[in-house]
Parts: structure tokens; C-alpha cells; sequence
DNA sequence: GGTCACACTGACAGCGCTGTCATTTGCGTG
DNA sequence: CACGCAAATGACAGCGCTGTCAGTGTGACC
């Protein structure tokens, strides 16, 4: 089948290819009838435009990069779900691709992935969203984008996140009521700033209970499954053992919950888990997972939601902050006697 | 910035636009210094080609498309990893996209989208390989594409896929071999042929053994973790319980364990559960599930290799059977005596 | 030194659309 | 019924490349 073009909708409809164009982008001035006719055309001929054409003379792909490097599987599927479920309904595409390097080489990929494809925008994830650098170099450039969890600090583009430090702050007094003085900390991949908020966060909780995290108590993890049964091992080796592990997201509290049924230890009864993010796994491990509920898809809907907008009307919208909430399951439970 | 076009590379290094191309890709008959110049003028003005442009004037758009509707969140995300790998390796892009619908709708839209986006071919992922009306539409209509697992038949596409209903029997084999006798089934989604045939390999190596399925020991499953639950409930409500659960995926075996924690059922002094994908999650449960190694990724990988290799030689390679292997871990064991 | 072949280079059309601007059409008005 | 004006439509250039084909330079050879 040789491509249909919108030569030969107009030559079918009896008009010229502008009035077809005007029909197909939704154009005013075009009388009613003609407009059937195109659009009789169209369905007749089976006639789908051109997206390239389009792009190269209209200079808008109508689609969207979403840019990701992200240790964490659920998290990152979440995301582009999200995003990709936002570009749908606004007919838009979304063209998906990892990147692996750091400083000037980055810059360059990704500037050169935006040029080359004639992106209308980007959806940059964590932990991409909080390189300066590329900030710097995509704003310079104007490269329309949305950053997704980029930290504190004033943004001129379209933001969103979530309040990890309360989020993680909340996650920890719930273990402190439930008694647990002896609490034990997983950090995060430490590119990402959420690791440094969360541990912010659980620093705050203990503080205002009068509580130091004890030396041996708080362990480097990298958000991987495997860095969280590498945590575990070297927390539950301790005598005594901890009461409570709090693990930076579900992925390595999962980890911790493997290796405590090695070795032996009751969930909750001897150790209570806490995750975070409330991914697809936190429901299926044993026991379920108590977490916090962090809105991945809306976060990466809404940014891109925020990143079409502000591609339509120039205006940066404010940051927008997507609520949490602490899901308690069976992982976490009372202090043992 | 405004873009810069080859018009600019060409006046930089004082030849003339075709020569600029005849670089960019790599055709011959350009003397070396010229060559060198014209690099140099690209490096100079960090140049990247219009991938729209070239699209559209060489017809070739060094994209492919993804398209799938996958219930199974870890399957997936491994074969989307593995066709994005393959594109990356050659220079290609991907373009991820579900596809819900079914019937003449699916084809329309299916059609439309690689028209549209002028792919050069489709990597066509289960449930969506299977359907013959979106074969022959895609055949009919000279679109390139590639299967992954289309089930038995002869494809005159590049087509991946493993052997399931090997697979399958060994799973069950060694079941059997573990003293199992009464082992009951959990289907897949019944739109997948895989679900199909793994339920072939169960029966195979159950008569070859004289045993027939007892009724009620089958039951209809969907490939996700929901259905494994819902499965797993039936199938433990049953007295006697059978000793062993295949689950005919990983993400329904997750739920068949979780269902015998809840109901204190010890895995695998009582119960042995097996699963088949070997998917992320089957190293996070516990106990560490037994299944069946599906290279995913590799299927995936391969897939885009062969659809790549018949876009530019225009034959069709043999279908690639990519191997599986058995991964007994500590969720079976023998039968309880 | 002339001829020829061949390596190299460039001019130009055109891929399928949209943007700009000119032109035509339709309709109310005096 | 001519006039004016807005609505409707079309002609044409051009987005940034590649393909085709014609043209130019260079060296081998007699």
C-alpha cells in the first residue's frame, strides 16, 4: 500500500490540501459541509497524517521524552506509566529512554535526544531531575521540561512532588508509638535526594522524642532489592538486634524481610519493617508491608499533565505537591516485651 | 538556539549540503580531508541531524515500535528492557505503546499508529502475537514486525519464543519427582498461548506418570497477582489440599504464597508452591520461589536483533527458540509425608 | 598532450505536511 | 443591485533532510 497523503484527501473531498489540513488541526473558518466532506474523505481513504510531516513543518512533535536512570524497578514502571496514560490522553507520544552518564556526556545525550527527535519536552525523573548541570543546560538551551521530585529549592518549571521528610517523619513516629525505641535506618541511593529527605525525616522523628539514631544503626543502601538484604544482614548481626527497620522504599525492605525469614526472625513479632512508596511489591510480600503510599503514576500524570500545559500557555505553573498517606499493614507491630 | 541545520554544517566547511549528508551517513566516494572537514564543522557546531527531516525524505524512520497489553508487570518491563537495549546497540529508537483494544478496532489502531509514526517495523509482545486478524493485517499490509510467542504454526515473520510446554513438564517433573502426586494447577490469562501450553507440559508429564488433574485442581488463573490469590483460596479451601500449587507465572505464585502465610501454611513442609518466569519478584519472596527461567529480556532482545536483520537483508531468519532452565529453589520440596 | 574512466561533488526536486498571504465567496446593507 | 466586509478557501513557500542525476576534477595510459 502506497501511503496516503493529503494530496489525495483533497483530490477525493474536491478541495485544496490547506482546507484538509484546517480540518484535521481543528481549524475555524471552515463551513460545515466541507468539513463533512474531508472528514468523508478521510474515513474513506483510510487517511492517517503524517506525524513527521507534520512535526518538520509545524515544528511541534506533539511528543513528549521521559529521561530516567532508576535503580528502582517498580518505582520507574510506575512513572511512566503514569506518564505515558497523560500523553494518551492528550494525543501526544512519549518516547522512553534511560541514561546511564554523568556531567558534560549527559548533558550532551540528552541535548542531543531532545534536538534530534524534535521533542516539544521532557519528563526528567529522579534521579536526573536533581542534576544541576543538566538543569542549568536544558533551561539554557529552552528546552521545555518537567522535573519530577528535583528537591527543595525554587524551580522555574513545571514541578511536582511529595513531602518525603513529613512522609518518612510520619512512617517513623508510627514505630515510635508502637514503642520501638531501637530504630534502624536504610538510606537510599544517595543520588537521590528523596534518600536525604527520608532520613531527614525519620532524624526529625527521633529528635523530637528525645532519640539519637545509634552509631551502627543507620546503613548506605542504593534503593536495590540486593542493598537491602546487604543492610539487613549487617543490622541483624548486631546484639542486640535493633526492634525496627525502617527501610527507604519497598524494593530493600523487601530485602530486609527475605533476610530476617532466613534468618529466622519473626515479622512483626521480633522485628517490625517499615518500606516506602507502597510499589506493586508491597502488597504481595509476607508479611504485607507496612509503607507509605507514594503517588508514582500521579506524580509522573500530573508532571506531564503541568508540562503540557505550560507547553500550551508559557506559564509555569506552581509546584505541586501530590499527597501521601501511610499505609500500615502487618510488617510493623508492637515492641517486643 | 535556533536549530542547526546541514545548511550550516555545509556553508562551515565549505561544501555542499549533499556532501554534508554523504558523511552524516557514511556513504563513500568523499576524500578524506573532506571528510574531515565536514566532522569537524559538525563537532564544531554540535550538530545533530533532524531525525523528522531524514525520516521524511529518506523514508526510513529508524524507529520501531512496542506494543503491548500485559497483564504481568515484570514480564513486561524485562522484554521492553531487552528490545530497548537491542534498539540502542544499532542506533535505533523504541516507541512503547499499549494496546487494549481488540478485533477490527485493534487493527485500525495498530495500523494507525505505525502509519502515523512511519515505523519501520512493530515488536509485537504476547497477547498481542497471537492474534491472527492483527497478523494478517499486518502481513496484507507489508508491515514488518516481529512476534514474540506467537504460539505453534509456522510465521513467515522473525519470531522468538521459548518452549513452554517443556518447560512446563520439567517443573511438573520435578514435582513429581519430589514425591508430589496431587499438584494442582493455576492457569494463566487464557489469551496467552503460553498459558496454554504450560498447562499442556503440566498434563504431558502428569499422564506420563498415569495421573490426570482431579478435578478441581485446575483452576483458571489471569497471569497477575489478584488471580493468584483468588486461586490460591479456592485451591487451599480444598481438604485434603493438594501438596504442591503450580502456578503458571510468578506474579500468581507470589500470590498463592502470600495465601498460605495468611493461612498459616507452612512452604515448603506443607505446601510446595513453583512458579515459571523467573521474574524479579521470585528472589524477593520467601521462601525464594522455584520456577522456571524465561529469558524475557533475551526473547525481547533477540526479537529486535531479527526484525533489524530482516529490515535491512529482507529475509526471514528461522524462528529463535531461546533456551530456558529450570531454577529449583526453597519454595518446593518433598511431599509432606 | 589527449583521452578516458572513475572518484568526487553539487544542483535540485521532493518527502507530507503547516504557515503566510492572496484570493474568492457569501451575505447583509443602503 | 452594486458595494463592502468577513468568512472561507487556495497557492505556494519551506521545514531539514535524502535521492537522482548531472557536472567537475584527477590520474593512468598510450
Amino acid at each position: 500500500m502506497s501511503r496516503k497523503t493529503i494530496h489525495d484527501v483533497a483530490a477525493a473531498a474536491g478541495v485544496s490540501i490547506k482546507t484538509v489540513s484546517r480540518v484535521l488541526n481543528d481549524e475555524t473558518n471552515v463551513r460545515p459541509d466541507t468539513r463533512a466532506r474531508v472528514l468523508a474523505a478521510i474515513e474513506a481513504l483510510q487517511f492517517r497524517p503524517s506525524l513527521l510531516a507534520r512535526s518538520l513543518a509545524g515544528n511541534r512533535s506533539q511528543t513528549l521524552g521521559f529521561i530516567y536512570d532508576d535503580p528502582s524497578v517498580h518505582h520507574l514502571t510506575d512513572l511512566q506509566r503514569g506518564a505515558m496514560a497523560r500523553c494518551r490522553e492528550a494525543g501526544n507520544r512519549l518516547l522512553v529512554q534511560p541514561f546511564v552518564e554523568r556531567g558534560a556526556e549527559l548533558v550532551r545525550e540528552v541535548v542531543g535526544f531532545v534536538t534530534q527527535t524534535h521533542l516539544d519536552g521532557l519528563i526528567v525523573t529522579p534521579p536526573l531531575s536533581v542534576l544541576p548541570d543538566l538543569a542549568t543546560a536544558l533551561e539554557e538551551r529552552g528546552i521545555a521540561h518537567a522535573r519530577i521530585a528535583p528537591g527543595d529549592g525554587a524551580t522555574n518549571v513545571p514541578t511536582t512532588d511529595m513531602d518525603d521528610v513529613s512522609a518518612a517523619r510520619e512512617m517513623t513516629e508510627h514505630l515510635l508509638g508502637l514503642g520501638h525505641r531501637d530504630i534502624a535506618f536504610i538510606i537510599g541511593h544517595p543520588e537521590h535526594v528523596s534518600a536525604h529527605q527520608r532520613f531527614m525525616g525519620f532524624r526529625l522523628a527521633m529528635e523530637a522524642h528525645g532519640l539519637l539514631p545509634p552509631a551502627g544503626r543507620v546503613v548506605q543502601g542504593a534503593y536495590s532489592f540486593e542493598s537491602g538484604v546487604a543492610a539487613a544482614r549487617k543490622l541483624l548481626a548486631a546484639r542486640p538486634r535493633p526492634t525496627a527497620i525502617f527501610a527507604s522504599n519497598d524494593d530493600m525492605a523487601a530485602g530486609v524481610l527475605l533476610t530476617a525469614h532466613d534468618l529466622g526472625i519473626a515479622v512483626p513479632g521480633e522485628l517490625s519493617v517499615a518500606g516506602f512508596d507502597d510499589s506493586f511489591i508491597a502488597g504481595t510480600l509476607w508479611p504485607r508491608l507496612s509503607t507509605v503510599h507514594q503517588p508514582s503514576f500521579d506524580l509522573a500524570y500530573e508532571a506531564t499533565g503541568q508540562l503540557l500545559a505550560f507547553l500550551k500557555t508559557g506559564e509555569v505553573p506552581p509546584r505541586l505537591r501530590v499527597p501521601h498517606r501511610l499505609v500500615v499493614r502487618a510488617s510493623t507491630g508492637p515492641v517486643p516485651a
